[in-house]
DNA sequence: CAATATTGCTCAGTATACTGACTATCAGTA
DNA sequence: TACTGATAGTCAGTATACTGAGCAATATTG
């Protein structure tokens, strides 16, 4: 099908289909779904963001909420409430910084730790389900793709993703 | 870089940048980012949702809620705030439906149109620098592989779209 | 070392998204 | 026609995201 600017209705919309951004929602809008199925299934409650912080939060004992913010390329002002929902829910633990006091440190509890080692398997299968219309080597070219288009974007949200 | 479960650490999490769930993530973040700077400097105040809502209704006229929401994959939930403000800018009208008196019907007004109009090019520019780290190309590319896992994924949300 | 700038975090407000529940209405059928 | 089920829309509650503002503490600099 031929998809060009010139090739539409005059005075109409590019069709949503052509635009990436929309694209880019629906996809994402996907894949939430399917995470929380496959860990809800599991007998866990745990969003994608929920997830992504706390695997880094493992990954990187001690760190504070800024750092981890840029690990994930989450608003800092959006961190705040991940945090606090992850601290209420005993997975991790928020202190004081001793070096700076306008810092807080955060660390994995056990209780963080086993439930990550049990989700794990849900959110493979959750990567693989938002997948599933794609051969693994289309799979693999997306997400070779969406990694070139972010990291040309980085710099454009206020979020951007911080090394 | 080998990116492969078995080359990861023992006890390690996948990294971020091996799941589409994430770089979908990180894709709808930085579009809409875009989306709302490009528009924003263009002068207007109208968010990426509003914005498809707004050109699906010029496109259907006097459609119901419901299938608007179908059309670009909406919870019913949502749509309600989101013509509201559509409402509440004067770009659209919403009156009970002389058929089925469950239903609104949706009508573009005469300054949506003229919004529609102006704010086109700040949208297609945004479709652009979205995508500005790849070729024209890869462009095409990850879009017909997104669409493609969409399509499979389809029924999997909530908001699935409703032709 | 005092003034200034920057940084870490939080908060209030707004806009998607979704869950689950509810009302009003409509459609199909016994 | 009365009953049943489905549908259109809304609402309350929760969880991202972001804007813009602000406070406290640290870093920088004249």
């Amino acid at each position: 099908m031929i998809r060009t600017v010139a090739a539409l209705k005059e005075n109409s919309v590019k069709d949503n289909n052509d635009m990436p951004g929309h694209l880019a929602r629906r996809f994402q809008q996907i894949a939430v779904a399917v995470f929380l199925a496959e860990v809800g299934d599991a007998g866990f409650d745990l969003t994608p963001v929920q997830y992504a912080a706390l695997a880094t939060i493992k990954a990187n004992p001690g760190l504070d909420q800024v750092t981890l913010a840029g690990l994930i390329a989450y608003d800092r002002t959006t961190i705040t409430g991940v945090i606090d929902r992850l601290v209420q829910k005993g997975l991790i633990e928020r202190r004081a910084s001793p070096r700076d006091r306008r810092a807080r440190e955060l660390e994995i509890t056990d209780e963080g730790r086993r439930t990550l080692r049990k989700i794990t398997p849900a959110v493979e299968s959750a990567q693989r389900i938002m997948l599933r219309g794609l051969s693994a080597k289309e799979g693999e070219e997306l997400m070779r793709l969406l990694r070139k288009a972010i990291a040309a974007g980085n710099e454009l949200s206020r979020a951007p993703l911080r090394e």
